[in-house]
DNA sequence: TATAAACCCTATAAAATAGATAGGGAATAT
DNA sequence: ATATTCCCTATCTATTTTATAGGGTTTATA
């Protein structure tokens, strides 16, 4: 399951994009529209901004807003940043790679085959879909 | 990622369905196979067992061996069993279902949509693909 | 029938991770 | 100057995962 940092993240640039017709937008609306912490909120906004996908302004009339185009973020940059592998298994992650410490043989291990299968279909979706699919909604 | 639990139950079976000439396995010689905690492999054989995918029999001679076909055990019901949802949100899980709390609208959330769209696309794979294709390699 | 082998069951401890909070610093509009 | 707002790091708490402990029950066999 995604992370509730992973989900905010994707909630607060859902309604960064959403709202792009103004400048800046305060942590404080994004975190009261969805009922959750702002100091917390405000970390991941941080860890987006420092991922390159958000731009800040500091002080009176500052905020965050989106430095990306939507149809430029794709959910797996989102996702793989927050929560981080997206692979069900450490030894078929491409951007999380490990051996698993109990197997011997990964090109013998029919689960590594399965995994390897289920990692690409999701990978299909999640680096296609960006944000921009889940603002038309 | 599946947690060890899962990854472990899934090596067990495949021990377990490449020994399946001999009448009982120790749990001993499945932990050792793969250098893990016999008593952490217990309480995981026990929930296999509970689950219908084991049989044992105990005292000298005993040990466990399994009870189903091994075409007729999906991997998607063992990773359920040890690990939950195979979903990435609650909200679009058909097993471990939820609302998320900060969604106002499930029929209008984007993000909602796409992780169907994962989910359909997972368990596609998952629940075709059973301890049977990862005997053969 | 005594013994050792092996699974059964529940509880608890330890470690790791996730979630949340805290508090002061720096920049900026007014 | 002042209030506002993001910036940064540290820490605390809760939850989950991983692992261990220890005795109970069953059974083969001598």
């Amino acid at each position: 399951m995604l992370s509730k940092k992973t989900k905010y993240a994707l909630h607060a640039l859902t309604y960064l994009g959403k709202h792009r017709d103004e400048k800046t937008i305060l942590i404080h609306d994004i975190a009261e529209e969805y009922g959750i912490s702002h100091k917390f909120l405000e970390n991941i906004l941080l860890e987006l901004k420092k991922a390159g996908f958000l731009g800040s302004k500091k002080g009176k009339g500052g905020g965050y807003y989106l430095i990306k185009e939507p149809q430029d973020i794709p959910l797996s940059k989102v996702i793989r940043l927050l929560d981080g592998p997206i692979a069900m298994l450490p030894c078929v992650s491409l951007n999380y790679y490990e051996p698993c410490a109990e197997c011997k043989s990964e090109t013998e291990c029919g689960i590594n085959k399965v995994m390897i299968q289920v990692r690409d279909e999701t990978l299909n979706i999640l680096e296609n879909k960006t944000l921009q699919d889940i603002l038309k909604t």
